[in-house]
DNA sequence: CCAAAAGTGTTCTTTATACACCCATGT
DNA sequence: ACATGGGTGTATAAAGAACACTTTTGG
């Protein structure tokens, strides 16, 4: 029975102006020193895989009670040549862009990247981070995880551009604001934007508990 | 830097006369000796998990080539008593239930179980279990992956029964068969049934360059 | 000719798509 | 008054859902 060094990695995304972000760090030792790297480290004791996602996350950017959901393991070896790990991946949704990136140990610097203009990955990771997007997008498409990247008040116009931006399509308005108002659960707070030059929008909010009722029956 | 014994536990689906079955092994000895689980075995040396899931496949039912998918990793302590694991959950697709199952070291015997029906599992597989059904039908939805669950051909009623398996719903046989024809990617092969006391149908088999085809322009 | 499963069309409802102008606010 | 992004309706096409009888084979 051989025991494995086991890694968790969390592809960290953000959104920021209408741009899907990503959180990378750069390396500040070899191997790899000066690229740049999906941020992850060890599990230690007695963690769960999520426990060790959370505590990473903690420590590089400061945030906690974020989204997480595991996509894929990660178990060929030749990616660190240090020796070979078990890497569970995760993607992380977090709800606004004003989150300031830590360094930390093995990291010159952490920066917020454009999710589709991100540099080359150490550790052979663009594999690792293009499953990622698909995982994203493929959980967007079947549950309200969208919202995780918006503030809790959002217009719907800042919802749209998500949705374009994650799936690279445009999307048109009315289209767009008929199908929100048929699911009912994107609701509308009241209130409205301020101090803009131009029309406020209005806010609106996602209602976790109407999503349940109206998505109960729905499925197939 | 810790390390850990990481396992590899596969959930086999199988189909067999309109029916989705499951392989389950029953366990020999302690713990939980007489209760049904769902097969697996520890990552050995250099392998990676897909490796290892296809050495326990071909120890525990002599198949090789078969359809596998990674759908999550459990990382909590206090599954098997024996000690902390991290456990790699595969699915399985095989394409015929002839294929007979072989007990090894820790089974008493393995045996196919009706996928609605099966028995309480050790370890508390039963979340597992449910788990890989989930994946399962979120896998057919977005691939062609349900024709792994039928021989290499197969007759429409054969596919539809699959499908009300899967999902548990009725499909009505008229709306089944005319988006089949429109897919395009489900060919007859112009042979037929034999030797039944009813009308014989005709033989259909899956197309995978034609499904390329086909869906390469209809993502969203 | 009977049993058993295979195969086949039409109507209606719902959902998706395409498209262009007026509105509210700050300067 | 103008610049900026917010907000709205209608018509057409496509997809999905409901529904019942005839056909081919073996015995």
């Amino acid at each position: 029975m051989n025991h494995y060094p086991v890694t968790v990695d969390s592809v960290i995304f953000g959104y920021s102006k209408g741009e899907l972000m990503v959180a990378l760090i750069e390396r500040e030792r070899d191997p790899f020193k000066g690229m740049w790297a999906i941020p992850g480290g060890f599990m230690e004791g007695e963690e769960t895989a999520e426990e060790t996602a959370r505590r990473e996350l903690q420590e590089e950017t400061g945030l906690a009670d974020i989204f997480l959901e595991q996509f894929h393991v990660f178990s060929s070896h030749g990616r660190d040549p240090r020796g070979r790990t078990i890497t569970v991946a995760f993607f992380a949704l977090i709800n606004s862009d004003s989150k300031e990136l830590f360094a930390t140990e093995d990291a010159w610097q952490a920066k917020w990247w454009p999710a589709y203009k991100i540099p080359p990955l150490a550790f052979g990771q663009d594999e690792m981070y293009s499953c990622a997007l698909k995982a994203l997008r493929n959980h967007v498409k079947t549950g309200p995880i969208a919202f995780e990247l918006l503030p809790k008040e959002f217009t719907l116009t800042e919802l749209q551009k998500l949705y374009e931006q994650l799936f690279n399509i445009e999307i048109d308005t009315r289209n767009f604001r008929r199908k929100v108002a048929k699911v009912g659960y994107i609701v509308p707070t009241g209130k409205k934007q301020a101090g803009l030059k131009h029309r406020p929008a209005l806010l609106y909010s996602f209602d976790p508990k109407l999503y349940d009722e109206f998505s109960k029956e729905s499925f197939f």
